[in-house]
DNA sequence: AAATCAGTTGCAAATGGTTTGCAATTAAAA
DNA sequence: TTTTAATTGCAAACCATTTGCAACTGATTT
């Protein structure tokens, strides 16, 4: 239940052996299509849709539906986190091993742009959260929303 | 930008009268399926889906259709808050006039039954994050997951 | 290197929530 | 009662996501 939501975006580009590893590591297989998602994904600090991932992809690479699947599968693996901006639209971000990949983001209503947030709902207060309702395993989905400053003005 | 996330669901039930002068105030009809889907919010301390405030409604009272134009117009009117459990499927909540309607909810994973909270994610904690990234209009959207008593065991 | 086989892919079709076009209907104002 | 703008139902469109299935391919075994 770990969730240090603690810099998780300062830490160091994951190297794409690192990727590959854990994918055999699961039986899965290195295939093209996974490689360049997962490239993909490396180099974007910020989640991104699938259609997103979709169109920085050679065109041809490969198809949507595989990109959905892909990413079903390394949400699976704990590869990656998903996130919801509340836009009816997932999007991911790579996540680091070892990691759960909890944080929250900043995102502006005008120009959609995405801030990473290092501050995570205090601890003492979910505690108590669950504990005056009984709940176990009490976790939380959380993003903030504003207008950034070139939107301002 | 009032936020106070305080014990709105203390507040006594709206007279319906209430809510259809405010309705009126706006020229907008008081229609059959209206006031039938105000009287069901009304009643329901929780948020709904609109499947099940159709669920709820006597059978060939309205199209879901009617629910889902409903629900866009009263959420315009800030009648009504939106809420997203992150299941792609939207949830509507009756607001108090005056109330801006924000809040958030514990959510079983298992039989997603809900719990109303009062608490809200820390002010100051906000205002910082707001500052650090020079934000404006900072707002959130919280909610939480675990498992509730009767499904621990 | 060839055979093997489970995992993977593309394409088309299905799904599920939500929105839209439009003609018929109706609440409320005149 | 007449008038008129708002509302409704129904069918169809939309959009993100999932699924079925036959063809294909990466990794492992001969
Ligand atoms: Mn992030
Ligand atoms: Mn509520
Ligand atoms: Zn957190
Ligand atoms: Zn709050």
């Amino acid at each position: 239940m770990k969730k240090t939501c603690a810099h998780h975006h300062h830490e160091k580009k994951q190297e794409l052996a690192s990727l590959t590893g854990r994918l055999r590591r699961e039986s899965r297989k290195i295939t093209g299509p996974r490689a360049a998602i997962l490239e993909i994904l490396r180099h974007h600090p910020h989640p991104l849709t699938n259609k997103e991932i979709f169109a920085e992809l050679p065109k041809g690479e490969c198809d949507l539906v595989t990109i959905y699947r892909a990413m079903q599968m390394l949400e699976k693996l704990g590869m990656v986190k998903r996130f919801d901006f509340g836009d009816g639209t997932a999007r991911f971000e790579l996540v680091g091993e070892g990691d759960d990949g909890h944080h929250h983001h900043l995102i502006c209503t005008r120009c959609t742009g995405v801030v990473e947030i290092d501050e995570c709902f205090p601890e003492e207060i979910e505690r108590r959260i669950a504990r005056a309702n009984r709940f176990t395993g009490v976790t939380h989905r959380l993003e903030f929303f504003g207008v950034c400053p070139d939107c301002q003005k």
